[in-house]
DNA sequence: GTCTATAATGTTATATTATAACATTTTTAG
DNA sequence: CTAAAAATGTTATAATATAACATTATAGAC
């Protein structure tokens, strides 16, 4: 069994992410078909927005984005099109951001485990089975029923780490 | 060695509230007087307001109230009383709900583990070094170095979970 | 005690994030 | 083709948070 997975976004070298884009936005619209429900056009295209990097985006981001684009994009066309989205599992919201960034991993429903890089945005989603289960454990200990348990880990990333910063 | 710690805020019998919030309000004095930093009464009574319940509270509902007692409360009145308690670890913020909650335990720095009833917002704080160390060993797999975890636990607290809420 | 520098608070305005409510257009199903 | 449903357009506003500058209170030097 799996006990981690790692998100693409901390590879430096060998990380194709037009490619890595691309097969998200394919993974999203075979998940779309499957379940009858309709990737448009603006979906797939806030969807797009989200993958252009690894940094989380926040909702005014993309609207500036799609007011260059279409006629009267306004905040309802991004939320709606996000809420879509988080519905499906193809975005998480990074809440200590108030941000979105693409799931690499739609199919299984998860709680997000995020490593955010204070220097320089990158987000990378991990999935650590024994972060799940220690806390399942407590959460247990404390008669507690888990619904969604959500991580976000604030830190360095491996460059930027390397690099000194958040600490110079 | 402690594993983990728990607040008070899941006990239901042998609770006394009114002891709990005065003995946090004694150790926020304690500190400050230790830091050589002031709690002065518009701070203390931000603090007060946090405790009176173990469900986080919003900064506009935390002005609500101060707006009856004293002339001229604005939104920067909270906020920068909120700073001054978030930045001596007196009160956390809840990210997932954009509210505060008193700390139980200011002394020792810490990301804070949360468990958020979805039905009666009731919060308890988790100190589990158990998973800090999942999540630890798990970021270092990573290259990523661990600055601030945050993690907030949605799900049922023991009263709202045996009552059957969230599957009725 | 008075003076002065600093910290804290008051005050006004505005930025940022998100949703409500209703109109119009597009798509699907019959 | 048409009716119902889904998606999007449009306008307005709610909820959360900060900027910028004025005033008041406090602590420490003298």
């Amino acid at each position: 069994m799996e006990l981690m997975t790692l998100s693409t976004a901390f590879m430096d070298t060998g990380h194709d992410h037009a490619n890595c884009m691309e097969s998200a936005l394919d993974r999203a619209s075979a998940l779309c078909g499957e379940r009858g429900v309709r990737l448009t056009s603006l979906r797939r295209r806030v969807l797009e927005l989200v993958w252009v990097g690894h940094k989380p985006l926040g909702a005014y981001e993309i609207l500036e984005t799609l007011k260059a684009e279409r006629r009267g994009a306004a905040p309802p066309t991004v939320y709606r099109a996000l809420d879509f989205l988080l519905q499906h599992g193809l975005v998480h919201r990074i809440e200590s951001l108030n941000s979105y960034v693409g799931c690499p991993d739609p199919l299984k429903p998860h709680g997000g485990q995020f490593l955010i890089c204070r220097s320089c945005g990158l987000t990378a989603e991990l999935n650590d089975h024994r972060i799940d289960q220690a806390i399942r454990n407590s959460a247990n200990q404390a008669g507690f029923a888990v619904g969604r348990p959500m991580i976000e880990i604030e830190g360095l990333c491996p460059y930027c780490r390397d690099a000194g910063e958040g600490s110079p």
